[in-house]
DNA sequence: TTTACGTATCGACACGCATCAATGTATTGA
DNA sequence: TCAATACATTGATGCGTGTCGATACGTAAA
């Protein structure tokens, strides 16, 4: 697929060279490669879901979380609500201590912190 | 679900106080409901897939960006970069404009950097 | 008005995933 | 040891979506 280039009238800025040359520089050197992109888009992910999100957002709030009380906030089931702490978990997003019957979950706050940084808009 | 509370012996710090009580305020009032979040994850779910997480990347990077070097740069067919672009712009995280034969995309900074402090943890 | 080309849309397919019922595992208290 | 409880795991199901080939649409040049 052709890239316009320079001589073309929707790009004739700057037209003081010589022959018709590229109208930008060409993209190269893709700071995010696939295996990179593979990477961030597994903590994306796990937010990328509403009960999911609901769940960092309550962490967030409270020194921990128990998951006894998760069911009947987010109405899902037991099983469900496992399932999304662990994949928050594994994501990294969470932090689980098991203390006797109940698991307790705090917010791992410098993972969730690098992927706002690695998000945010440059200059 | 039954909430633990002070009594058990996995969280009897600070009990001064007079008969059992809970280990922990009760949560309540999320800052995030059903409705919030989906809005939030509508964002999320943009940006969480490799191919697109790479174009945002790519137009990041530059001033703008035309459609027609991303299959090859990607490895994608045409429609299938076609409609990652679309989910993009309707997520409001890049801008189209239509030159000509040709289609050009910049990044929409501030809602890219509204997503990155929404997420950004507290404190 | 043709022809060529870049992009958008459509239809179909395969895979991923959110969800739940049922069941297993581990811990506590009687 | 037994019963109760909290959590994890499994299997099944339905929906969402990433992908591509085929095709339609719009623009520009001949």
């Amino acid at each position: 697929m052709a890239r316009p280039d320079q001589s073309s009238p929707d790009r004739d800025e700057a037209a003081s060279g010589a022959g018709p040359r590229l109208c930008c520089p060409p993209i190269s050197d893709p700071a995010l490669d696939e295996a990179a992109a593979e990477d961030l888009v597994g903590v994306l992910k796990a937010l990328a879901d509403p009960v999911r999100l609901r769940i960092v957002n309550l962490v967030a709030q409270e020194v921990e979380v128990c998951a006894c009380d998760l069911p009947e906030l987010l109405d899902r089931t037991q099983p469900t609500i496992s399932h999304h702490l662990s994949v928050l978990v594994d994501a990294g997003l969470l932090l689980r201590e098991k203390r006797g019957k109940w698991a307790w979950f705090r917010l791992h706050r410098e993972q969730l912190g690098a992927l706002s940084s690695a998000i945010s808009p440059p200059s």
